[in-house]
Order: structure tokens, then C-alpha cells, then sequence
DNA sequence: TTGAAAGCGATACCAG
DNA sequence: CTGGTATCGCTTTCAA
């Protein structure tokens, strides 16, 4: 009694042939059945514990309820929380996702990707590639695909952030709170996430009317809190005093942080400290760090829906959604 | 010449039959066919860009080369190491993961399962449940399920973290820095990896030698960081008045960490705290914190490793990783 | 309304 | 060594 059910099982135990069990069984189908044949079916399915075969159902259907998801690292907070927020909605609509990591390693990816093509994915959720063509190739044919948190140069539908907004939002706190002397830490990486955010520093502060000797600008390849560090560090010996700084991302904040407490400054007494992304942490550390709240398990949902949306025959537009810039306490008026 | 090629495109290239096809691209087979045939059949295949449709392979064999893994928040730091773990070893057999989020909750839980096992997955990993028995049953069906972090009654192979022995280094540590008065805060709920941690500390104390008016235990349903400060708030309010705490997690170690700011006391000149676990940020907080690390990636990773051995028909043991004491700013000498 | 039968794309057994 | 064929569990078209 071991073997799991079988569609002919229930077919036998009611009695019926067993494409005419199928068609009791599916909603879409049960119309073309007799009211009492579909509860003898059923019935039977229940007694049975009868569950499709959800392998043997996309072999003939070509669909799987399955959706590959692919960040760069699932340990990553943010990579998570987007992918929880893709599982979210994904569970609503019965898929399920396959989640690879692909350490920003392009070997890894073109592998990984091979083993969620193979498996016959229905579409694919994309958090994390150097290699948009892979995607375009793979859309092109037929596996629909959603690129999400990253812009890169495609037409594939992409889900984002408005993190310029962010950093306006950020230099305007930070000008009204009286500061002029603002200094950027940031990524120099090709990750587009990281250019938005230093371009819109200049942008913005150009804008606003601060020249060029009111604002450094300080990028390394890494983004990482040691290389926020780093980037801070040598800032100050090369005789920068801003008053402010803003970081590419929280990490990289934090690493300010460190700095200014190794040389007895404080925050934000003697400097102000603006993040990005607001990672899980960032309201306990000390001070709180104010930050741009970027919506990430949003952004997955979103990017879910909208690969739902091309599965459904719809062809969804590329989205930005808002972030929230996020007060704390790591940013004060500057002292004297 | 959009679709994709089959077995039959690759044989009808090769001139062959697709059985035969089939028997020259598979290692274990190809030395059932001659050299020159399995050579024309392979340069066919790749000429066609073949990859085996792994669902009609599943069908075939029941074998999805897929492994379900089962936390119950992947956003959660914890959930998403252990995952990384997983994913790690998963990808040197062939294996990916498909994750789901139960919630810690039941139904969640049922209908997730559900899913992955209409998938047939090949194994499941499971690092949540508050049902046990859902897995006995889902194993003597013949899916193998290895239990991850959390020990359960069950005779499920499973990984844990020996997280007394942490607790043993962590009061030992506490005593030989001269504290005598150590409270316990932590979790009092279900999950066993939270009673391990209080049943071990008031173990370890007694055996010490220390009685019960040198130790506070507080314990709370949740484990969160309110939950943590809303404990020692008590503690500090009933008069008690610990000069070391140690708390069920890293989470609620903050939590005490901020009622201690509040009072304009200071750490660890005041009270000295250490955690558990060891998330992430734990190293960055102010001050870092002294905390036991859980390995949690590895325990990922040997959850996999035992249900890859299941698979290929070995019987692993359960096993329980070491757990590291690393002490960083958080715990210093009592000033009295 | 129901039964029969053809496949989906692969594996594997049995002959030749 | 190779070809034919049954089969995995299901969906779906075609007749009856």
C-alpha cells in the first residue's frame, strides 16, 4: 500500500475510464462530465489521497508552476527579502520557485541557468546578472523573463527602485538641516544599482547650486564596510572635512561609522551619516542610521506579478517603485 | 526553428534511432554503442544545442534531481545561510532547491509541503516545523527528510549546533572575567533550539557551583529584540541587578543592549552581554557584540550532504556541529 | 456524457 | 551493437 496513488487508481475505484477521471478532476473540465460521475471521481480522489502528478502533468502541458529565481546570493539580506517577496505572490498562483545563487560568478550563472532551463521553468525572476544578453537569448525563446533591483541595458521588463529619488531626498535633508560641506561614498562596480546613486549625487548637488569644492566624491570597486572605510579614511588624510557623508549603500556606511569612532568623532555630532538600501540592522545599530528605505520584497512581488502577468499573455510595463527615505539619528545639524 | 531540439532531432541527425541516441549521450550507457556511432550522435547534439528535457527524464526514472528545502521565513538571516548551505552542496550533485517560506505557520507549512512533494522532489530539507510528524509520514512514503538546526522528537537523520557547549563557554568565559551575578534572557517557546539554550544555562550554572540568587532567568514567548529589552526592563525593575547577561539570541541581546542605552548605562562597563547565533551584523553593532556562533551555512550544507548519502542509499547519522564562542567588546570585567 | 487512443520526451528491456 | 517497443502519469482530441 506503499505506491502513491494514480489517476487509473481513482479511475478504477470509481469505476470510470481514466481520461474521463481527469476531466471530473480539473474545474476547467468537470462541465463536460455528469454532476455524479464528478463526485464519484472525487470522491474516490479524496479516499485515494490522490494528488496529480505534477511531473507527469507538465510533460504533457509544457508547464510546470515553476519559476526559477536567481540572485547573486541567497545569504544576502537583500537578495532574500526579494526573494520572499517573489514566493509571496508566486504561492497565490500555485508556483513554487527554484532558487539558485550565482555568486556574481558568470560560470556559475550560465550553469545555473542550464539547470533551471532543463527543468523546463516557466519563466524567470533575475536579480542578479553581467550578462543580460543570456536573458534576452533565453526570452527570445519563449521563457519569459523579469529582470528585478538591477537596470541593465535591455528590453526585458525590469522591476526597480527610484533610489535618485532617495539620494535627492537625502542632500535636501541633509541642506536643510544646514550642511553644505557633503562628501559621496560609494561603488564604483558595474553594478548599475551602484551608478544611479553616485550620478544622482552629482546630479542633484549640481542642482541645487553646491559647486564641485563642496562635494567629494570617493569610489572603490568593492562595496563593502571595509571599503567604505577605506574610501572615508583617506578622505580625511587628504584633508576633506565634510560635514556629511552619504554611502552608496548601508554597508558602506557602517564602515564611515567605524572610522569616525576610531579617531573619537561622533555621529552625527561631528558628521552626519546618510545609508542606502535600510538592510535589517540598520534602526539598532548606534546611532540609528538614517538610510533610503529601498522596498526590496516589493520589488520581488512586483516582478512576480509581472512575470505572472507575461504568463497570462499580458505584456506588463518595467516598473520603478518608490523608496522612503528614513530618518534616524545618524544625521543632526552640523556643529558650529 | 524556434523549439527546442529532442532526442529524435539529435537521432535523426546522427542517423540513428532514438534509442540509440539516448544510449550514446549517457555516460553509463555510451560503452553499449559503438565508438563512431556515440561520436556522431554527440557532435549531432551539439550541433542542436541538446539538453535533455529533465522532466521526461523524471518521468521516466521518478528521479526530479530536485531537493525541496523548508524554512520558515527566507528573509530570515538564519533560514537564508542554512539555504546558502544547502544550495552549496545541492550544486556539486546536479541537485537544486526548491524553497518555500511556511511562516511557522501550519497550514502555510501543509500546503507547501504539498507542493513540493506533488513535485516530486527527491529529499526534503527541513529547518521549521512544529509538525514532526508530517515528515515521519512524508518519509516512510519513501522521500527521504533530513531535519535541519532544530531537534525534534523524531528519528529523522538530523543537524543541529551544539549550542550548550556555547552557553558552557560563554558562563565560563563570564565567570573567569569575575561576574558572579549572570542573568538568562531568552525564548520560551517550542523551538527546541530555544530551550536547549535556557535548560543548558541553568545546567552549566548550578554545575559551577553557582545557586539560584546568582542567577535570573527570564524567559518570554517571542524572541524578539522588544521581546529581549522588555525582559531585562523587568528584571532591572524587580531589583535585580546582573552585571552579565546572556541572552537566547543575538535578536534579544540587543534588545538589552538598548534598554542599557536608555539608562544611560554603558556596555560592557556596566553589564556585559553576549548573544547567540551570530548573525551577520553582529560584529558591526556599538559595541560588537560577544556572541556564540552557529554555523548555520554548515549545518545547511551537512543537512544536504546527509540527504545526498540517503539518496544514494547510505543511512547518515544525525550530527551535531560545534558552535564557536568569539568574544569581541560586549562582556569585559565587572567594575562593581 | 463517456471511452479509446494518441502523444509529451525520455529510459530500458527484448530481440535481432 | 542497434532497432523496436512498452511505459512513466497525465491531457486532450476524436468517436461512439
Amino acid at each position: 500500500m506503499g505506491r502513491k496513488a494514480t489517476l487509473r487508481d481513482v479511475a478504477t475505484l470509481a469505476g470510470v475510464h481514466y481520461g474521463t477521471a481527469s476531466r471530473a478532476l480539473r474545474e476547467d473540465t468537470a462541465h463536460l462530465v455528469s454532476p455524479e460521475t464528478v463526485e464519484r471521481v472525487r470522491s474516490a480522489a479524496t479516499k485515494l489521497r490522490y494528488t496529480p502528478d505534477l511531473i507527469a502533468q507538465s510533460l504533457r502541458t509544457n508547464r510546470t508552476s515553476t519559476v526559477g529565481v536567481v540572485v547573486p546570493d541567497i545569504a544576502n539580506p537583500i537578495a532574500a527579502a526579494l526573494t520572499r517577496g517573489v514566493q509571496d505572490v508566486l504561492r497565490g498562483a500555485g508556483y513554487v520557485g527554484l532558487v539558485v545563487s550565482t555568486d556574481a560568478n558568470q560560470a556559475h550563472e550560465r550553469s545555473e541557468i542550464a539547470a533551471l532551463v532543463s527543468r523546463q521553468v516557466d519563466g524567470l525572476i533575475v536579480a542578479s546578472t553581467k550578462t543580460p544578453s543570456l536573458y534576452s537569448e533565453i526570452a527570445a525563446s519563449g521563457t519569459p523573463v523579469v529582470l528585478a533591483n538591477r537596470r541593465v541595458e535591455t528590453d526585458l521588463p525590469t522591476v526597480t527602485a527610484s533610489v535618485g529619488d532617495g539620494i535627492e531626498q537625502a542632500i535636501d535633508h541633509l541642506l536643510s538641516l544646514g550642511h553644505r560641506e557633503i562628501a559621496y561614498i560609494g561603488a564604483a562596480g558595474d553594478a548599475n544599482t551602484g551608478l544611479d546613486r553616485h550620478v544622482a549625487f552629482e546630479r542633484v548637488m549640481r542642482a541645487r547650486g553646491l559647486d564641485s569644492s563642496d562635494r567629494a566624491v570617493r569610489l572603490s570597486p568593492g562595496y563593502g564596510q571595509h571599503d567604505g572605510a577605506e574610501l572615508f579614511e583617506r578622505l580625511l588624510e587628504e584633508g576633506g572635512r565634510p560635514t556629511a557623508v552619504i554611502a552608496g549603500n548601508d554597508m558602506m556606511a557602517v564602515g564611515v561609522l567605524s572610522v569616525l569612532r576610531r579617531m573619537d568623532m561622533s555621529c552625527p555630532e561631528d558628521v552626519s551619516i546618510i545609508g542606502c538600501n535600510d538592510l535589517p540592522f540598520m534602526e539598532f545599530l548606534n546611532p540609528p542610521l538614517t538610510t533610503i528605505h529601498v522596498p526590496h520584497a516589493e520589488i520581488g512581488s512586483a516582478a512576480a506579478e509581472a512575470l505572472l502577468a507575461i504568463l497570462r499573455g499580458e505584456d506588463p510595463e518595467s516598473t520603478e517603485l518608490p523608496v522612503e527615505f528614513v530618518t534616524r539619528a545618524s544625521t543632526a545639524p552640523p556643529s558650529h
